[in-house]
DNA sequence: AATAAAATTTAGATTAGTCTAAAAATATAA
DNA sequence: TTATATTTTTAGACTAATCTAAATTTTATT
C-alpha cells in the first residue's frame, strides 16, 4: 500500500507532467506540495524503489504505468467525492476541494465504483474537470479559455483552471458558473479586460480572471 | 489538530472506559489497538500533555471532557458513514467497518452535519449501535442479549456486540438480522445452546453466538 | 510480610517524512 | 569558454510513532 504522502507526490507529478511534459522538476514538485526540494529528492528515490517513477539524478522524474495508475485513481476518487459533496450534501463548489483531498485517499476499488454508480456515473466534477473512468481513461479539456475569444463570440463555460476559494466565489457572484452562456461584448486593448454578457447582464472581468475560465464556443 | 493515531487511542480509551470503568489499563489499550504497552505509555503521556486524558503513572488513564468529546465525535462519524455505506451505496453490514475506520477521521463539523441530514438523522448504525447526536449525547443499549432469555420468551434483535465479518455473515445466513423477531424454543442445560424460531424457521445457535446478540423483549 | 507474578514504565533503537546547510551538477550569461 | 546563477542532491538532524529489552511498580500468593 501507498501512504497518503506517496499518493500526493504521485498526483503532483501526474499533474505537472501534463503541463511540463517529460522530466518533471524537483522544484516544481516541492512548490505544489509546499515542501522543500531536498524532501522531494528523498521521496522520489523511494518512489523509484517502488517502481512508481523512473528517475535519473538531475534529469527530473517520470511516472511509470504503475505510478500513473495510482495517480489517476486518486484523481478519480477526488473528483467523484467532489460531485458527491456538491450534488448530495449541497456543498458549494468552492467548499469541496479540501474535503476531497482527504476523502481521495480512501482508495478502495469497491467504494469508488459504488460511489460512481450512486452518482450516476458523472463525467465531470463540479469544476468541470473530467473524471477518469474505472480503467483510468481520462479525456482532457481542449483548454480554450474565455480570454481566447474575440469580440462578438459566444461560448458556454465548461470549467475552471484555478480552484481557489476566492476565485470560485467571485465567479459565482458574477453568475459565471458551469453551463452559463457568455458573449464577449468588448475587450480593452491595453490589458485585455473584458466586457461580457451573462444572463442578460453585462460584467467586466480582468484577464487574470478570464484566462482561467475554460469555455466551449457556440 | 489530532492525528489519526491520537484519535484511535481516544476512541479505544472511550470504549474501554464504558466496560472497565475508571482507570483504563495500558494493556487493554495495547490489546485493542494491536500495539505494545510501551507504545501506549508513550502516547498516553502525549495525550496527557494535550489535556485529552488525565493520567497518573501505574494508575490507568481517564478521558477528560475534551478527550471524550473527540472520541464521541469520531464514533459519530464512524456510525454515520456506516449508515451511508449500507443505505446509499448498498454495502452489506459485514463490509462497512473497515471503510468507516478510515472515513471517521475526516472530522469536519460541516461534513458530519450535512451527512447526518442527508441520511435523515439516523439514530442507529447498521449494527444497532446508537449514533451520538451533534452535542455528543449518546444513549447506550440496555445490553439484554439473546442468551439472557428463557424458553418461551420472544424478542426483537436490536444490535450486535461482536462486529467480525464472520459473525455478521453467519447471522445473516440464519436471518438473525436487525429487526427480526425471535422466540426461544429450547435451551440445552449443559452449554446453553439455543433453539430459536426466526421467520417460522427453527435454528440452533451456540451460547457464543447468542450472547453477542442484543435484543429487546416483546 | 516476604516472594513471585503480572502490569507498567523507561531506555535506547528504528522508520517515515521532513528540514537546514553545504556540496555538486546543470544552465545561463558575460 | 570561463564565470555566475540556479537547480538538485547529499549530509546530518529532528519529530511522531513504533518496537525490544530491561527496570520498576503494583498485585497476588504463599
Ligand atoms: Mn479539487
Ligand atoms: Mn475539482
Ligand atoms: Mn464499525
Ligand atoms: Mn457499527
Amino acid at each position: 500500500m501507498n501512504s497518503f504522502t506517496e499518493e500526493n507526490y504521485l498526483k503532483a507529478i501526474y499533474k505537472l507532467s501534463l503541463k511540463e511534459g517529460q522530466g518533471v522538476s524537483t522544484n516544481a514538485i516541492a512548490d505544489i506540495l509546499k515542501t522543500k526540494p531536498s524532501s522531494v529528492t528523498d521521496m522520489i528515490k523511494k518512489l523509484a524503489d517502488k517502481k512508481m517513477v523512473s528517475y535519473q539524478k538531475y534529469q527530473g522524474v517520470n511516472l511509470t504505468k504503475k505510478g500513473r495508475d495510482v495517480a489517476v485513481s486518486i484523481i478519480r476518487n477526488h473528483r467523484l467525492w467532489e460531485v458527491f459533496l456538491v450534488e448530495k450534501l449541497n456543498f458549494k463548489w468552492d467548499e469541496v476541494h479540501d474535503l476531497a483531498e482527504e476523502l481521495e485517499h480512501i482508495n478502495t476499488h469497491k467504494l469508488t465504483e459504488r460511489l460512481d454508480e450512486f452518482l450516476g456515473f458523472p463525467k465531470f466534477d463540479p469544476h468541470g474537470d473530467p473524471i477518469p473512468d474505472k480503467d483510468g481513461n481520462i479525456v482532457q479539456h481542449k483548454d480554450i479559455t474565455l480570454s481566447d475569444l474575440s469580440t462578438g463570440e459566444k461560448a458556454v463555460i465548461v470549467g475552471v483552471k484555478e480552484h481557489s476559494k476566492s476565485y470560485l466565489n467571485y465567479l459565482e457572484q458574477l453568475q459565471l458558473v458551469l453551463g452559463a452562456e457568455v458573449e464577449v461584448k468588448d475587450i480593452v486593448e491595453f490589458d485585455a479586460t473584458m466586457s461580457v454578457l451573462v444572463n442578460k447582464k453585462q460584467t467586466i472581468i480582468s484577464n487574470q480572471a478570464s484566462k482561467n475560465l475554460i469555455v466551449k464556443k457556440i
